[in-house]
DNA sequence: TAAATATAGTTGACCGGTCAACAAAAAAGT
DNA sequence: ACTTTTTTGTTGACCGGTCAACTATATTTA
């Protein structure tokens, strides 16, 4: 964010002010550096590697295809962060017996380690969106949001 | 989106339900795609190229410094998208008088045309985000990103 | 069972956004 | 007036996401 010092008010945001992409866009930016942020305060994972981790630790065990399927994720991309992720040693990447195709990807201890060490400040981060809100508009926000993607999908 | 073909409802989709950062990427992610999709049957303005033409439309003739200041903006990204905009032929790029370092910047007559075409889509593409949420979704919705923008400035 | 189709993963190419360095001009401070 | 700081715009480098092609294996279906 090179540009921007202080978004003025005056007649210039009214257009943009309705235009709900272009807030969203921003909100996901700003959301965005400041997730990178805080990883970068506590381990420097990247956010595609701690979204992967979060999927590990929830699914245990699995294969970079299932991963994929739960985070919309490219399979060129993930692929890539699952070798960079292995070659600094946070994942463990293994064939799978039962199908000569896939692998299984897993935490080694650094990885686990790193995550946990990211989890307290990311559940915080969580925590502090959640009670910035009141549970009407948290409510609320997820309705839409639901409805939005649904209409965007047309 | 080339993964993802039907995210099937089960355990998995619990913890990443609750993250807002991911919802808010994925739904930003399916809007875009919308407008881009939309931009593309009306005339083939890339999104960044519409938004520009939005804001000189707001504007009138302006600098690329304006435009960047509202639309939050990289000046590099900006610049070059001036460039190929003036390259073919949508907006006119002139020296300003009072200024020696800044553009004046303008819709050309095709730069108009192409505007008016694809802004009936857009326009009802916004109306149908406002239509799809009642009054009190839409006001909450606006009010609860105004409240995450600022919890994610910190 | 053979053929067609679907899925897992890798790779190369491309595009857009971000950042840092830079030159020119203007504005502010002394 | 002179020096410093700020602003405007351009450019090169990099990174991440997206897409398409391809191989290998598994699954479906004829």
């Amino acid at each position: 964010m090179s540009a921007n010092p202080a978004p003025k008010p005056g007649i210039y945001d009214v257009p943009l002010r309705q235009m709900l992409t272009y807030r969203l866009t921003r909100l996901n930016a700003k959301m965005n550096a400041q997730a990178i942020r805080v990883l970068g305060e506590n381990g420097g994972l990247s956010q595609t590697q701690w979204r992967v981790l979060v999927l590990i630790d929830y699914l245990g065990p699995t294969t970079p295809a299932r991963v994929g399927r739960e985070i919309v994720m490219d399979k060129g991309q993930l692929s890539r962060a699952i070798k960079t992720m292995s070659a600094r040693g946070l994942i463990r990447v293994e064939a799978s017996e039962s199908d000569h195709r896939a692998h299984i990807v897993s935490m080694t201890d650094e990885g686990r380690e790193m995550f946990e060490r990211a989890r307290p400040a990311m559940r915080q981060r969580q925590l502090d969106f959640s009670e910035g809100l009141t549970a009407q508009e948290r409510e609320v926000l997820f309705r839409a949001m639901d409805k939005l993607e649904q209409l965007a999908e047309r």
